[in-house]
DNA sequence: TTGGAAGAAATTGTGTACAATCCTTGAATG
DNA sequence: CATTCAAGGATTGTACACAATTTCTTCCAA
């Protein structure tokens, strides 16, 4: 994978346009490690990091002109939020959720996000709705030109933006963890020919938000989630024996 | 602080000898460093480290007889757990969480813990409850010696088995952070003298998982979770002028 | 005495060299 | 032909040296 041009060029700097909005929750001093973990988050929300890609310490340094010691630090800082999965000697894969990974993932998110919405729903100011509305348009737009991955990073900022907003910094960092994994999840196991893309939850929850009704805001969150996880085709096995694919993939 | 005589002599062989019996969460590969980690972990939860305590990088690695590498390795696994926060260029300091913070932990445990308790009363098998039992009256042995910090670190660690025992990774994960985040939080809002150290709530709840009653297990550990968040003294202050105290106790 | 500035000391941040480990390749042997 | 073993290459693990930053100390002047 050609790691410099994904990073130097068109990739980030279309990010840099996203308006992310939210605060990153790695446990990292600001400086360039973090910098790494940041862009590499965003590449997996976006479905440019496949599950299973090796992250070579050096590559990753290279791609981010940095030395192999702050892309090591950044890698570590990854594996913590369960991005990254490290091998003792081996290095550092994008993590991999197994079908019961993605079970206690959806199950944890069923019990949290519902509370963190209606948090949310009595804070939420005007210039909250903006910005979530901003992100739903933002969606739209990359779903009308194609770019699905795009729409689906969208999709999962919504949900961190709207942590952000029920201003919990502990609930905050459960869920980008859980955000970014279900991001990995959905990479493996959502059929895009059998589920229509958009559905309305989204826009639903604002309005519940602008009504400041916390209880209609989690029941929303609650059965969106629950049909997000019925969508999932957790019976196919997590791709076709990795090894053998990643050689004909040529990787 | 005489860190080496802490790690060395005595603590650190009492610790080898608890039946501590959960697989620690951080994501390092095993090694020196996740060494350091545990052993700073169950320093916390027993409150030998104290919260806003410095944890030099230097010190820590001659501490553990390891270079500074890997006590930096080990001291930014921490602060990925919140146990430790670090400041650019400041170094690390044991967390000394506000009074904000503690709202949002305990929050956060009662949604989560309940229903962690009831995925463990179905699964928990004779083994199982024997572990529980062997930790209540450790904490009970530790507490007739008057060894209130080890009898709080049994306590906490109950409530780790149980995530162990009902086998769910993310839940387990967060339990992890939160029972130790709670751990820095009593050090700094528990007053021993107003409140009776001993209630029945962790046998009760052993009761249910014997029973296999998972809505009881639920419940009880709902309530055991508002009683010791109320038995908090969440209006004092976070301690006088750290810096102050700092000067005064000789550090 | 107070305030500030400059230098010294201590601590963290980063790059690099080397050691340790794992995987691959290829050949020898049963 | 399959299997085992060894050598080589590639990658991670660790230590150490140096740079950058902050903090502490000291000294001088108002």
């Amino acid at each position: 994978m050609d790691w410099k041009a994904m990073s130097a060029s068109q990739n980030i700097v279309d990010f840099s346009a996203l308006p992310l909005g939210f605060d990153p929750s790695f446990s990292l001093p600001p400086g360039p490690a973090l910098n790494i973990c940041v862009q590499l988050q965003n590449a997996i929300l976006e479905h440019r990091l496949r599950p299973g890609m090796k992250l070579t310490e050096e590559e990753v340094g290279e791609s981010f002109n940095s030395s192999r010691s702050i892309a090591r630090t950044a890698l570590q800082a990854l594996a913590h939020t369960g991005l990254v999965q490290t091998r003792k000697n081996r290095g550092a894969y994008v993590a991999k959720p197994t079908v019961e990974d993605a079970r206690e993932v959806f199950e944890a998110r069923v019990l949290i996000e519902p509370e963190i919405a209606w948090h949310a729903a009595g804070k939420a100011s005007d210039k909250d709705l903006k910005r979530l509305e901003a992100h739903i348009e933002a969606e739209h737009l990359a779903l009308k030109s194609n770019d699905v991955g795009k729409a689906l990073a969208y999709s999962g900022i919504f949900h961190i933006v709207i942590a952000d907003i029920a201003g919990h910094s502990v609930y905050s960092n459960i869920v980008q963890s859980l955000i970014t994994q279900s991001s990995l999840i959905i990479a493996l196991y959502w059929n895009h020919l059998e589920t229509a893309c958009e559905d309305h939850s989204h826009n639903i929850l604002v309005d519940a938000f602008r009504d400041k009704d916390g209880d209609a805001a989690r029941e929303i969150m609650r059965k969106h989630l629950l049909d997000l996880h019925a969508g999932l085709n957790l019976k196919r096995k997590p791709e076709t024996d990795q090894s053998l694919a990643q050689v004909l993939a040529g990787i």
